[in-house]
DNA sequence: TCTTTAAATGACATTTGTGACAATAAGGAC
DNA sequence: GTCCTTATTGTCACAAATGTCATTTAAAGA
């Protein structure tokens, strides 16, 4: 489990130290004491969350520095040909058949990029989104929904949380240009 | 009985060796000595009595002795009773009403126990208790499949992996029994 | 036995918490 | 605009806790 010291945040958030110590003890930012003299440690999932309810930026040391990216479809052929582009892009990709294997892979990788397929019958697609948002621990991984569906409805994804959308078919330079874009 | 030596406890707790050693030098984490040269083994429960003592988080190598139950099932009554159950007899309870909420929970609460309906037509169980039992970070869960299903069905999860089985409808104290017979 | 890994130790460097006080920014009142 | 008020943040010095490094030695494998 991986933990900031108060000048760790300090400086990622570029304040002083003594105010981060000051937003701990208003109770602003969660954090625990080591025995010694009480120094305090904050956990990254409660930063994150702290960052996260306050809307500020997340700091490029926090960024998810991999490249990784879940594909969520339940159609082998697209899924393996998403695949086979973006991993020729040079992206490390992982692929979800069904929404317990999303659902799973998604807190257990923690990838940078989620590329969302809305035509899952078994799946909810707009809840997803508004788990991942609603989540301080994988708030910030990008989402790109692919679908065939109208224009309402990725309009309606975009209001959900959505970073971008595809529309299918789509073109295979199109879809790297986009994930390299939201991985920028 | 499980110890731990002052790099296993530096590791958890992200601190310095050397930190860990002034800790129990100074007497507030309790240790004992081997007779070599006096390497330091910190006993679980001991070092559980110290992170609770100075309210410091359970690391995640730790957590599976939690008494967190993950209730999957997609009729409401069904989770609801289950849970009030569960609930009363001093378990902590998370609910996931579909496939993805479950594999996200999964790997964000990795609960101790994990009731699994059989029944909920988006999910392929089979694959959910494989999915567990080859994950190395989340394999020694207890699964507790519950299932209005016939005997052969509930045979196969018990081969697939499942700790324990349960056929509707079911007793109260029965379920309760079980789940403090898996968390032993 | 030999080799490899991990832990303890001391000396030293760095970071952190604390308190008091200065500086800054936002918002009203005039 | 200026003058306040108020809350938040920055600065500084010092003591205490934690981190770093090199070295020695036990523990663990083979």
């Amino acid at each position: 489990m991986k933990t900031f010291s108060t000048g760790d945040i300090a400086g990622m958030c570029d304040v002083n130290l003594r105010t981060v110590i000051r937003w701990i003890e208003r109770g602003s930012l969660k954090a625990y004491k080591l025995p010694g003299r009480g120094n305090n440690r904050v956990t990254e999932d409660d930063f994150r969350a702290f960052l996260h309810t306050h809307g500020m930026p997340v700091p490029t040391q926090l960024k998810p520095l991999s490249n990784r990216v879940l594909i969520v479809d339940d159609e082998a052929p697209m899924a393996s040909a998403i695949q086979r582009v973006l991993r020729a892009a040079g992206f490390d990709t992982v692929v979800a058949r069904d929404s317990f294997h999303a659902g799973a892979r998604l807190l257990q990788d923690k990838p940078a990029l989620l590329t969302l397929d809305l035509n899952m019958p078994t799946m909810d697609g707009s809840a997803v989104i508004r788990f991942v948002r609603e989540n301080p621990e994988i708030a910030n991984t990008r989402i790109l929904v692919i679908s065939a569906m109208g224009e309402p409805l990725l309009k309606k994804a975009l209001l959900d949380g959505a970073d971008a959308v595809l529309q299918k078919p789509f073109d295979n330079q199109e879809l790297v240009l986009l994930a390299e874009q939201l991985l920028a």
